[in-house]
This record gives C-alpha cells, structure tokens and sequence, in this order.
DNA sequence: TCCCAGGACTGAAACGGTTCAGTGACATCG
DNA sequence: CGATGTCACTGAACCGTTTCAGTCCTGGGA
C-alpha cells in the first residue's frame, strides 16, 4: 500500500480513502492511485484491515460436522446464507465444531468471525451459553426451548401440520398416522415441536418413531394399523421408505430427497433456503447496530407431485 | 494483554513467550502470567497474530455450493480434512464460492488463508491459474489433466475399476457394462478416468450415460441389452436406481448412501475420509516448507453386504 | 483586497500481537 | 578476581491497515 502511495505520489491515508470510499478524492489523484494499484498487481490484506476496523467481515456458520454428517437441508441453509452474506459484502464461512462446544469457545471471542449463525440447535443448547457470555452477535436456524429474546429463524410447525394434514383430509382422508423421528433425540426441536403440533391437531393421533432411513421408515409405516389411510413422515429418508408401502406425505424434504424417490411424491418442501437467507439476514442487521430482529418463522411449502 | 503483563509484573514480551511456548520461561513467572490470564479471561486476539505473524493457521476448502449443493463425499472430505487439520493446531473452514473464479481470486492473495484445499477440480481448471499467479500454495482433491508437479490426491480410477470387475468376474459375470455420468461434464475427471480405464480393462466393454438419479439409473439399465449380467454404476444415485433390476457395482458410493437402498448392496467405498486427511496433511507439509509432496491415489475399496 | 469556508490531502496514532537485539544478574571457569 | 556464559526478561520495531485531527490551497463573499 505504501507502494502504491508512492508510485501515486500520495499518502496512504488517501490509498486507503479511495479503496474504501470514506473521504471524498479528487477524480484526477483517484485515477492516478487506481492505475498503481493495478500496474503493481496490489491487494488489500484483509487481516491488517481487520485489526484496524475491529471487524473481519466474516460471519461463520457452525455446525457439528464432527459429528453428523452434512445433510441435505444444511446445505441448502449454507449455500443461501453464504449467497446472501456475499450481497451484503460478508464471508460467511463454514465452521466445523465438535458439539460439546469447545471448539466453539476458541472460535469465538478470538476476533475472527464478526458474527454466527449456530444450526442444529437443542432445545437445551449449551452452545448458547458460550455465546452470550463471551457476548457474539448470533442468529439461531431453529430455536430453544425459551427462544424469548433470541434472534432467530425457524420451521412454524404448527403451520406446516396444519397444512399437510388439511392437504391429506382434501384428499379424503380421516385416519392419519405420524411417523415422527428417533426418540432418542428428545432434545431436538423439528421432533418435538412436530409431535406436540400433530397431537393437538390430530383428530385420532398416533405416533411412531423411525430412524431417518428408508429401511426404518418401511418397518415403522408396515406397522402401522390398517385403518390408516394416510401417514405424515417426518424425516425425509424414512420418508423415501414409507412411500413405498402407503400414502405418505413428507413433512421437510429437500428437492433433492424428492428426486431420489423412484415415483413421483407429493411433499413438504423444507423452507431451507429461505431459512438461510433470513438468518444472514438477521444476524447482519444486528451487527449494524439494529435492536433485537423480530424472529422469523416460515411454514414448509406444498409440493405437488408433478 | 497488556493489562496480563501489567497484572502479573512483566512486559507484555514475556506474556507471548508463555502464550506461544517461544522462549523459556521461569516456573514462577509462567503461574503469576497464567493466573493473570485465567483473572482477567484474557483471549488472545488471532487477527492481531495472524497480522504479526503473516500467518492465519486458516485453510480453506474452496467448493463451489454457490452451483452445485454440497454431496455426500463432499461432506465426508470435508470432515475429515477439518478433523486432520484440528490435529495439526491448523482450522479448516468451507468457504464457498463460484466457479467461475472470482471470489477465489477475492479469497486468495489478501492473507486470510494459508493454503486451500481446492475440491471438485476439472481436467482443465481455470481456478489453478488463479492459484499458481497469486502463488497461494494448495492441493488438490482430484487432479487436472495434466497433473504434473502439482500436489494432489485422487481415487485410484484404474484400480478401482480393476477390482470391481474382478469381483464381478469372481462372482461368474462376464458381460459387464458401465453405466457412466452425463455426458455433458466430459471434463470431469472421475467420469473421463473412469470410462477411460473400463475401456480399457474390460473385455467386451459396454458405456451407457446417466445422470445422478435414480430414475436415470433404472432408466439406464432398462436399456443394457439382455446378455449383460452385472453393470459398474458411477453415480451413487444412478446405482441406487439400477439395483432394483440388475446385479450392480456401484463404483463410489459412500455409506450414507448405501444405507439408503432398500436391499443390502455390496459396493466399492469412495476413500472420502482418506483422501480429506491426506489434502489437508499435504498442504500443511508444504506450508512448513517441504518440497513437493509425493500425490497420492486411493482406491475405492469392497464392501461387501451385510 | 482581505477573510473565511470548505475541499483535498497528509501525518501519525492506533489496532493487538510477535520477534529480536539487548540488558542485567548470577554462576562458572581459568 | 576478572572474563565469559547463560538465563530470564525487557524495549521497541514491526505487521498493513484505518481513522482523525490537522494543514494547505482555492474560490467566493464582503
């Protein structure tokens, strides 16, 4: 940068003004500084900007990789967060932690990501904790048991059983059946909040869990009583399973779970994308300054069997 | 970390020596600096380091999520790559971008990462260019065309192929076909190797395209003539399909997606999880200065059903 | 003609660490 | 007893930007 100053026959406070546009430069000494910078081959090093705005511009999304694998819902989330940090001129990067939380510490509080977008979230997320004492701005894809006063976006699932069991009783059907997830994940929102929303919704509810694979998904709608005409999955691999055997309507399935199953399906797409975007979103705006954003909650989306 | 020094009666030299283990340090000293720390809840700030240092400790996995969406050994490279480079005090995070190299450019050169580990590469890749005139060092997952001098890992494409037609022939089949990827991504290597190499060790070889579903799968081995007994499937989704009415040997299929077929499927194993733990061991050997890394090629390797 | 406002640009102090040449104090050696 | 090392620690330069209080110059108003 000095470089460049010199060769301009400026200070580099003024290389610095052009690059970031703070302070009005005079056409002539901008075109000037423009055409050293491009005859040198200069980039701005990013670090040292950061130390001196105390801000990197990049937000991380942290997810457990280190534990689950990628699925396909999360990566949707990642590639529009990152699509929609990009236009607001952030990185949003994605950052594996273990899910205990430890890697989680030593990322944050060390300056490196301005912000964070926590996925997967428990409805008892220690993560949290870490968060707010070590006071990160972050933005939540799912919420907490308490989610009052967090910032965060979520699936409405009371909307969304609302619309797949209205979509199935329009189709005629009276009896139907949840297949919900592993009910050893008892902490986990999407499974709860989908129990809790069928129950009371239901006219005659009945639950089974099944593992989020198609195998499972079989067994667990073959077990299902025969006045059972219609069956709500909720994981989208079972889902893949159960369709084989009855009629099934996927509650949060990604386009490319659906392309994956052999005949055409009706389903719940999961509002992923959206998800994502608003997050980003959400989480931006409160690095600027804005008060608490008003959480976002979105219903899945009727996908008809083409 | 001045207030540490202040606190504990040092100079602030002396704080980095105990943070960093750079010089030796008397006992009594090293406990006032660290109860100082432990105190105030001091954490070091890594921009201001990386500024110091000229080095971040950053890798980053460039992917394209902005056009493709993430897959399955995708995900598995990059787990393993974050678990490898965690052992080695490195952080390797996913930065996405766009193909066509412009936020690669953005990426690179401006000090936030040390190295990259460069995914999804093309027999002709116009992101190296990018890579080799900023002089950023990398490694590859995959390999161009022309591989010479570069630090890579890839499958072992002949091998691979060589033993599932091994297994095929042990299992009595001789008329073996490959159903092969879209004939569109003809600079993709997996494909071009591939086919290159079943041409080549096949005895009456057989190549019909599909694309990375299962309806195309099926679709694809409806089409073989009857004589073929048993078919190779490059696509794991394509396999998925084809298996409902062939005898197939899906050639790269993760677990994650093998559990996702109804019969248990005997397939070969992409070594993801490998090939992730040798980039990020690779680049980090020449980041501290090794000469060329020697590649590396990792065949896929038999599961047979359960 | 003089004064003053405003625009364009500069100098230097941060930002929060790392690193290296020194500085004492103390032990060892001839 | 003086020279020489060694060990623990310090001071200050440096990493490459941003930012802010000024400085200088120009033009317009009185």
């Amino acid at each position: 940068m000095r470089e460049v100053a010199e060769r301009a026959g400026v200070s580099i406070a003024t290389v610095s003004f052009v690059l970031n546009g703070t302070k009005p430069v005079s056409p002539a000494t901008r075109a000037r500084i423009e055409a050293a910078m491009a005859e040198l081959g200069y980039r701005r090093n990013v670090v040292a900007r950061a130390l001196a705005r105390r801000r990197t511009n990049i937000l991380a999304m942290v997810y457990p990789a280190l534990d689950h694998r990628i699925g396909s819902a999360a990566a949707e989330f990642f590639t529009s967060a990152a699509d929609a940090a990009r236009t607001l001129d952030y990185h949003l990067v994605l950052w594996p932690v273990g899910s205990d939380g430890a890697d989680l510490r030593e990322l944050v509080g060390q300056g490196l990501a301005d912000g964070v977008v926590l996925t997967e979230v428990q409805l008892h997320d220690p993560r949290l904790a870490i968060l707010q004492e070590t006071s990160t701005p972050f933005t939540l894809i799912g919420r907490t048991a308490e989610p009052g006063g967090l910032s965060y976006v979520d699936i409405d699932f009371d909307a969304t059983v609302d619309l797949a069991l209205q979509h199935l009783h329009d189709q005629g059907h009276r009896d139907i059946a949840l297949i919900s997830g592993d009910p050893r994940f008892e902490d986990y929102g999407p499974y709860v909040r989908t129990e809790a929303a069928y129950l009371r919704l239901a006219k005659d509810p009945l639950v089974v869990p099944s593992a989020n694979t198609p195998a499972s998904g079989k067994a667990a709608a073959s077990r299902l009583p025969d006045h059972i005409t219609a069956v709500l999955v909720l994981n989208e691999y079972a889902a893949l399973g159960a369709a084989s055997t009855r009629t099934v309507l996927p509650l949060l399935m990604t386009p490319e779970t659906a392309a994956l199953s052999t005949t055409p399906l009706t389903y719940l797409r999961t509002p992923a994308a959206e998800l994502g975007r608003l997050a980003t979103q959400a989480l931006i705006q409160q690095l600027q300054g804005a008060p608490t954003p008003t959480p976002h909650l979105l219903p899945a989306t009727l996908q008809e069997r083409p």
